[in-house]
DNA sequence: GTTATGACGCCGT
DNA sequence: AACGGCGCCATAA
């Protein structure tokens, strides 16, 4: 496997793919199991740059605070907690999620 | 070509 | 707990 952009981004596709539904994994877990090492912000651009029409289960991605990186008054970050929620993951009183018990 | 920015994380203070 | 600095790497300007 060539080192190239694209399969970084396939990894990391299919890192986020393996995400079990109800639970959420960080950036940096993702970018470790991707074999990029420490670098979770090359996850979090991989994701950003995503077609509307993906079937990737992105929403399952938090970063280590255990809350949504997307802005606040964003559509996609309501999307992502919606669907987090659907999957029955609860949002504390601070819009957190629990890692220790919803973390890959 | 260089510089700045970002869906981040870790460590020191 | 909060804040700043550094690392890491892709994309935009």
């Amino acid at each position: 496997m060539a080192d190239t952009d694209a399969s970084n981004n396939q990894r990391i596709r299919q890192v986020v793919l393996a995400i079990p539904a109800g639970q959420v994994a960080t950036y940096g877990t993702i970018a470790e199991k991707a074999g990029l090492g420490r670098a979770a912000r090359r996850v979090g651009h991989a994701l950003h740059k995503l077609p509307a029409d993906t079937r990737i289960p992105w929403h399952r991605v938090v970063n280590a605070q255990g809350h949504l990186s997307l802005p606040k008054n964003s559509d996609a970050h309501a999307t992502q907690r919606e669907r987090l929620k659907l999957e029955g993951i609860e949002f504390s009183v601070n819009d957190k999620i629990d890692l220790r018990r919803y973390g890959w």
